[in-house]
RNA sequence: GCCCCCAUCGUCUAGUGGCCCAGGACGGGGCCCUCUCAAGGCCCAAACAGCGGUUCGAGUCCGCUUGGGGGCACCA
C-alpha cells in the first residue's frame, strides 16, 4: 500500500483519510506503507508542504514503513528523483507502439482545443503525430527536438476497469485521450509515474480519490500496455461541505475557520483537536461499522473492511469532530491528559506545577472537547489572584447587600474549617444553604465567582480543595469588599 | 457541451432479495441527575428521491427521470 500525495499544499482531510486507510489496509494484511512524494510538477510544488504532510502523519500516528525520510528497499520516495525510470519505461511503450512522441507545439495544440470546442467536438488531441515514422521520430527526439510522449490510445472498442467499490467501468476508447506521459522537461506526468511506481512498489492496492476516476480507464490501458498485472483500484469519494451541497469552497474553508473548525490537519492540531479523534472521525466518513463507532487506531486496524467503504461522497459534520474529540480525550488517563494540556497552559504564560495538573484532571477531563479548553476551565488554578467581575457576584434574584452578607457568612464558617476539603466544607456550606432558605445554585453561585473569577467553572468544593483554605479565604474576602463598596 | 461516478433520517451510516411498519451514531427536542458548565442515564421526532419493470416477495436486482459529485492540461 502507499500513499502518494502531491506536496502542492496543506494536507488536509482527504489526504488524512487516504492515508489512513492506505494505514488499516497495510497494517490489517501485513503489508507495507510506503510513503511517496509525488513532485514532478516543479511549478506547483510548494516549499514546506512535504514537511507538513510528514508531520501530519506522524501526529496522526500513520507511522509509514518506507519514505523519503525513512528510507526503503524501493527507493527513490520523491518521483523528482526517478526522472531516468520514466524515461525509459516511456521509451520502452514507444517501442511496444503504446505511445509515441509529439513534436507539437503548445499553441498549435491549444487552437486546435478552441476550434474544436467551437465545433461541440471533445477537445482532446487530434492525432498530429500518431502516425509519424517511428525511426525518424526516434532520430528527431534524439537530436534534441523538443517533444512530448503521448499514450496512443486505442481508436476503437472499450476499455473496462474494475473499481473494487464500484465494480465494472466501461468507457468507449475514443473517449480516452492521447495524453501526454513524459512532458517536454523530461518529467513524467502522473499518469506515468503513479502506474510505473506502483508497479516498481509492488503495490497491490490502490487508493485514491474520485478525481482519478475518470482517468482510471488509461490507466488500466497503461498497466496493460506494460504487460503488468493491475493492482486492486479503488476511488474515495469527495468530501462535501457540511450542506451536503457541493465541495468545500475557500469560502467554506474561511466559514469552517470563524466557527474554530478546519480542513487542514495542521489546523486541527493547532484548535487542540486530539488525533485519535480526528482520525476516528475521519475513518467514519466513507466507512461504515454498525455499532461501537469509538475507535483506536489499532481497533480500526482490526475492524477495517474494504468491502465497506462507501462510493457515495460524504458531508463534513464538525460537530461529530466535536464528539469524537471530547470522547477520545475520556478515553485517556489522568496523567496522559495531563501530559497533553500541560503546553497549553504553558503556552499561555502560566507557571504549571504538576501536583496541581493532575489535581485537576478529574475536575476538568468530561469537560474537554479540545485540549485548550482546559485553558477557560482551569486556567485560574495557576494564577495568583483572580478578579471576578463585582455584576456577577450577585447571585439570582438577590441584592449587593444581601450577597455581601452570605460572603461574611460563608466566611466565617470557611474559615473555623480545620482545612478546607469536599468532605467538610460542603455539609458545612449544605447546612448555610438551609438556614437561609436559599438555593445551592446562589450561594455557591456566589462563591464560585469570588474563588474562580468566573462564572462556569469545575466543581466548587473540589476546586477549593485543590487552591487551599488559604486562598480560598482571601478571596472570600476580597469578594466580600467588591459587595460593600457596591451595596 | 461531452464522458464517468453516486443516491437510506438534517449529517455520517447499518442493510449484500424475506430476519426492516428500516438499526446505530452525531446533531435536535423532552425528562432524570445537578453548585455553574459538562459528562452520564432514559425517552421522542426524523429516511429507503420519483416512476416503471423483474420477482411469490425489493431499501436491496434492472431501466428511465430527477438531484448531487468528479473529470475533460506538457496539474496532480
Amino acid at each position: 500500500m502507499r500513499f502518494a500525495p502531491s506536496p502542492t499544499g496543506r494536507m488536509h482531510l482527504g489526504s488524512a483519510r487516504t492515508a489512513l486507510y492506505d494505514y488499516l489496509l497495510a497494517r490489517r494484511t501485513g503489508g507495507t506503507f510506503i510513503l511517496r512524494i509525488e513532485d514532478t510538477d516543479t511549478k506547483r510544488t510548494v516549499p514546506g508542504s512535504e514537511r507538513e504532510l510528514m508531520a501530519g502523519l506522524r501526529w496522526l500516528g500513520l507511522d509509514y514503513d518506507e519514505g523519503p525520510d525513512v528510507g526503503g528497499s524501493c527507493g527513490p520516495y520523491r518521483q523528482s528523483e526517478r526522472r531516468e525510470i520514466y524515461q525509459s519505461h516511456a521509451w520502452e511503450l514507444v517501442e511496444k507502439g503504446a505511445a509515441f512522441p509529439c513534436f507539437c507545439a503548445a499553441e498549435r495544440l491549444e487552437k486546435v482545443r478552441q476550434e474544436r470546442q467551437k465545433q461541440k467536438l471533445n477537445t482532446g488531441y487530434d492525432g498530429f503525430c500518431r502516425n509519424l515514422d517511428p525511426d525518424e521520430a526516434r532520430r528527431r527526439a534524439v537530436n534534441g527536438e523538443r517533444h512530448v510522449i503521448r499514450f496512443m490510445s486505442p481508436r476503437a472498442g472499450v476499455t473496462n476497469a474494475v473499481d473494487l467499490l464500484r465494480g465494472p467501468i466501461v468507457v468507449p476508447n475514443e473517449m480516452i485521450d492521447d495524453y501526454v506521459l513524459l512532458k517536454s522537461d523530461g518529467l513524467p506526468t502522473y499518469h506515468l509515474a503513479a502506474m510505473v511506481d506502483d508497479h516498481l512498489m509492488g503495490i497491490s492496492h490502490v487508493i485514491r480519490g474520485a478525481e482519478w476516476l475518470s482517468t482510471f480507464p488509461l490507466h488500466a490501458l497503461i498497466v496493460r500496455a506494460f504487460g503488468w498485472e493491475e493492482p486492486v483500484w479503488m476511488h474515495l469519494s469527495v468530501f462535501l461541505k457540511p450542506s451536503g451541497k457541493g465541495k468545500m469552497s475557500k469560502r467554506d474553508t474561511a466559514l469552517a475557520m470563524d466557527s474554530g473548525y478546519s480542513i487542514y490537519i495542521g489546523d486541527l492540531e493547532k484548535l487542540g483537536y486530539i488525533p485519535e479523534g480526528v482520525l476516528n472521525w475521519i475513518a467514519l466518513m466513507g466507512w461504515g461499522v454498525s455499532e461501537d463507532d469509538v475507535m483506536t487506531l489499532a481497533q480500526m486496524v482490526e475492524r477495517f473492511d474494504i468491502s465497506h467503504l462507501n462510493p457515495a461522497p460524504a458531508a463534513i459534520n464538525f460537530s461529530k469532530l466535536d464528539h469524537f474529540s471530547g470522547t477520545h480525550i475520556r478515553l485517556l488517563p489522568d496523567e496522559e491528559i495531563a501530559r497533553r494540556i500541560k503546553p497549553y497552559f504553558i503556552h499561555a504564560g502560566l507557571e504549571v506545577d504538576n501536583d496541581t495538573l493532575l489535581k485537576i484532571i478529574p475536575l476538568i477531563r468530561e469537560r474537554l472537547v479540545t485540549l485548550d479548553d482546559c485553558l477557560p476551565f482551569a486556567a485560574w488554578f495557576f494564577k495568583g489572584t483572580v478578579e471576578p467581575k463585582p455584576e456577577e457576584l450577585i447571585a439570582k434574584n438577590l441584592t449587593a447587600a444581601q450577597c455581601a452578607e452570605i460572603a461574611r457568612k460563608s466566611y466565617d464558617i470557611l474559615a473555623s474549617l480545620p482545612e478546607i476539603t469536599l468532605a467538610q466544607a460542603e455539609p458545612a456550606m449544605r447546612a448555610l444553604v438551609e438556614t437561609l432558605g436559599l438555593s445551592a445554585g446562589q450561594i455557591f453561585g456566589i462563591l464560585r465567582v469570588a474563588i474562580t473569577g468566573q462564572t462556569v467553572s469545575p466543581p466548587l468544593f473540589e476546586s477549593m480543595e485543590i487552591v487551599g483554605k488559604e486562598k480560598v479565604l482571601e478571596r472570600v474576602r476580597g469578594a466580600m469588599g467588591m459587595l460593600e463598596k457596591m451595596r
